[in-house]
DNA sequence: AACGTTGGTTACAACGTTGTAGAAACCTGA
DNA sequence: TCAGGTTTCTACAACGTTGTAACCAACGTT
């Protein structure tokens, strides 16, 4: 039922090449033998066979989007944008899970489809540029906010600047004990380093100290971490007046750790998270948040994705700062 | 710097299917020969062509999954899912996001991948039995609750009765007055004409009048349509004292409207949902719904597209029914 | 000593497509 | 009419892999 080139050849009564050209859209073709060659593709029902044109071409159209998790928010609306945007270059977008874990993150960086993929955006949570330079020339981009400058191209937020900016909101509305919730010190945790010395020059900048006391860890970034990290805060007897936390899902769930200790958000503390996930819009209360452009994240990653596949695959690699912006909701409102 | 097995058979002074066969596991391979290979091919980093191999065998050990969109939550974690069971039949899952028009969903079954996919799991919303009768062969299953008995293996809850049955929890506290948010009366709403009959069979068994003015429709099933329905359900007078949402994410919007109303969940309206989200945890109440076993779905589904293809293509259509069961939290919890 | 059997290896063709090179047919203008 | 070009089409080879068939060597059997 699957047919091929020449079975369209054989009924238009052509060589097989000249189905080729019109299936490829080639000018020098007479208009009649085009239509006849079309309708015995129409009539056969042929779709051109892609592994056989991959081989042939060296190219798949497809690439991959490597995430840790799928659903977590803030990936899961990044991987819609990228498949998005991935569309206006007319590719197919092959996402896979990682799991976050050094070892499953560097199979998938060499493994992912040998051949099968012309291209890699990769969101890596622990990837180091040694393992990124395992991978001979497969084209690449990443996502978030490594320290170290890697072989790859690279499209993040300025987070410092991003959790400086809300932390001193939060000051602003007159909180003097904020707690920051989600710091990691294993390597992996780039983006946690950077969004707490955001936090920390805030509070320099306004002249608060810097109270260990107030800073929690948080193994991963899920709701449940950062519902256990405000329980634990609480216990500790510190009485933060406000929490910076290092996503979004972390702020909802220290939102509802806050509601089960009994405390109102924001009269008693007010909340900030980072990601403006879709989920922050319709909490109780709402999320402030900062709002990573993560429209303009993907189109920016698939567009230097498009020139490293067009030509300049021995360029250096690149930097590009996608823009953010303060959303003021609820939880930490616009005024006291 | 990519290599072939012309390479590495150069380099180990061996025929090409000799290296061939020491990738494939082939047994009879003297085991000096197969040391001398397998070092060449570590030498090189030697990674199979998939394109060729596709080619020649006529699998690509690539699945794909078409959802509606990828951040809405409950098809985010079922992609997750689908990819883990994926992964223990050593396929790789390419996810498809289709919007769910009918278009696109068309144009996703028919297109995707072209000899690119060995076989499909698809959700689709708005595709007809007839549409799915012109992908001759690809083989599919189809995920969710569509009516009429399409041509393909089908993987579903029981919606009716688990709507009844959370309805019935509802009328078990005592409600009388329980609207129901997320009806469709176009062809796509499947699931929404299912969620409704066992919400209208659980009245009608407790003898409670089916109040047309308390079913409230919502054209997709996103937060900002279950608050939209909420509030128009607000300003028409009808007083429900709970509300039977036709998934979370739509209860999640209700649950904000009612907040904004100045309403208490769940002493003034208890509050059930549709899909057991990891949101619903957190939310503020959390909520009472029905928990469909998404990875019992997943896994059923994956290995029904194996047995598919491993032979019995021409096999008439299996229906296979996931178990899934209520989850009482404060929306609507166990005792009144 | 001749025979079949098995283990280990190889040459060759094929999967379906497209690039290359060139043939055949058709134009143009002198 | 013909040289020179352009249009239209075709035969062939190649992309990297694996299935088939066949080969050679070593073995045990008759």
């Amino acid at each position: 039922m699957r047919h091929r080139l020449k079975d369209v050849a054989e009924r238009a009564g052509v060589s097989v090449k000249t189905v080729s050209n019109v299936v490829n859209g080639y000018e020098h073709v007479r208009p009649d033998t085009r239509a006849r060659v079309e309708q015995a593709i129409a009539e056969l029902n042929y779709r051109p066979n892609l592994s056989a044109r991959n081989l042939r071409k060296g190219r798949t159209g497809v690439i991959a989007l490597a995430v840790p998790e799928l659903d977590i928010p803030y990936f899961a609306e990044l991987a819609r944008h990228v498949v998005t945007a991935a569309a206006a270059h007319g590719w197919t977008v092959l996402i896979d899970q990682t799991g976050g874990g050094p070892e499953q993150e560097r199979k998938a960086a060499s493994g992912i489809g040998d051949h099968m993929i012309d291209g890699l955006i990769f969101s890596p949570l622990a990837l180091t540029a040694d393992d990124l330079a395992g991978l001979d020339g497969m084209p690449m981009v990443l996502l978030g906010e490594r320290v170290d400058h890697g072989p790859a191209d690279h499209v993040m937020i300025d987070n410092v600047a991003a959790a400086r900016e809300i932390t001193a909101h939060l000051i602003g509305l007159g909180r003097r004990r904020i707690a920051a919730i989600g710091s990691q010190r294993t390597p992996e945790g780039a983006s946690a380093r950077l969004r707490l010395a955001g936090y920390a020059a805030a509070l320099a900048e306004a002249g608060i100290g810097y109270d260990e006391r107030l800073v929690a860890p948080a193994p991963a970034w899920h709701r449940a971490d950062g519902a256990a990290a405000v329980r634990h805060l609480l216990t500790t007897g510190v009485r933060p007046d406000a929490v910076f936390c290092f996503n979004d899902t972390l702020a909802l769930g220290a939102l509802r750790a806050l509601h089960e200790a009994g405390l109102r958000v924001p009269e008693d503390v007010a909340v900030a998270g980072f990601d403006d996930i879709e989920d922050g819009r319709f909490s109780i209360p709402t999320l402030s948040t900062v709002s990573p452009d993560k429209e303009g994240i993907a189109r920016l990653a698939v567009d230097l994705l498009a020139t490293r596949l067009a030509g300049d695959a021995g360029a250096p690699p690149r930097e590009l700062i996608a823009p953010y912006r303060l959303v003021r909701r609820e939880s930490a409102p616009a005024h006291s």
